[in-house]
DNA sequence: ACTCCGCCCTGCTTGC
DNA sequence: TGCAAGCAGGGCGGAG
């Protein structure tokens, strides 16, 4: 659900409420989101008692809570993760998966997840990158993104252009809405070869992606439901600046044709029929 | 080595 | 009304 803007709006609302607190107690409520922690709930709760949060990290859709000791807790909303800030004692929410209680008298941390395709791992020595991430491509919003070796991985590859766009090792933090957005603004179909494209288009995909990504994060990140929100519950603005994803039928921002659904990826693709022609040497 | 599919979940909407 | 299928913004493991 949540792509780099939310992610992005969510690490800044952790940001202020978890930095520097220490951690009293770890409630898992549902084992389904600690699967990646391989040695189970109770040593996730084990090892974060008494420990020290520093500022959260990110990297694309991937989030991470640095701590004191120099471990840290990953975490990724998946489709419908959510941190929520509480206070101690408010009524759980439906899909409450964990609670963190802090040592002062501030509100809880807590992990909500509808789906659970999202989750929490204990990361040793994961404080300043996580070794299991180590291979998500870094973010367009990092200074240190490569240009050049992302233009020279998308014409090496043998597939489609918005496969590569959602793949995380060649950019991270794109998903199936801000692709979409970043293909009508590059006037680009997302079936276009990425080996015939020229360095010139690589580059303006890119720039669009991080353009509509910043746009959003903006206004506090896209929201269509109450499935994704910050963690004081509150919906992001983008829907609204949205002109391909989910306008099935609504006419084209730039030339007026309505903008057309197809099943892509057993996920809906959303493009104008006359911005972004199908091209000939399409790849699927 | 690279590419792609199926699957992991729950709940809301849609159509019969 | 009731039920089942379809759909939802992600990532991984394993098949080919």
């Amino acid at each position: 659900m949540p792509e780099l803007p939310e992610v992005e709006v969510v690490r800044r609302g952790l940001e202020e409420f978890t930095t520097g607190r220490t951690i009293r107690s770890v409630e898992v409520l549902h084992p389904r989101p600690l699967r990646r922690h391989l040695a189970g709930p109770a040593d996730f709760s084990d090892r974060l008692a008494g420990q020290k949060f520093l500022a959260p990290a990110r990297r694309g859709k991937y989030l991470w809570l640095p701590l004191a000791s120099g471990d840290a807790v990953l975490t990724h909303l998946g489709m419908s993760g959510q941190f929520r800030v509480q206070p101690v004692g408010a009524t759980d929410e439906k899909h409450l998966r964990v609670r963190i209680r802090f040592d002062d008298d501030g509100g809880e941390v807590r992990f909500v997840d509808q789906r659970m395709f999202g989750g929490l791992s204990y990361s040793e020595g994961g404080a300043e990158l996580p070794a299991e991430i180590a291979h998500i491509a870094r973010d367009p919003f990092d200074p240190l993104f490569d240009t050049e070796a992302f233009v020279a991985g998308v014409r090496k590859r043998r597939t489609g252009l918005k496969r590569a766009l959602l793949d995380q090792t060649l950019v991270s933090g794109v998903g199936n809405i801000y692709a979409d957005e970043a293909l009508w603004r590059a006037k680009l179909h997302y079936a276009r070869a990425t080996d015939s494209l020229k360095p010139l288009q690589i580059r303006e995909i890119l720039r669009h992606a991080h353009e509509v990504m910043a746009d959003a994060l903006a206004v506090g990140g896209t929201s269509f439901d109450a499935l994704y929100v910050n963690v004081n519950g509150e919906s992001g603005y983008f829907e609204r600046g949205l002109a391909a994803y989910g306008q099935e039928g609504s006419p084209c921002p730039r030339c007026g044709r309505p903008i057309r659904r197809e099943a892509f990826m057993n996920r809906s693709s959303y493009r104008c029929p006359k911005c972004q022609p199908a091209p000939r040497n399409a790849r699927w």
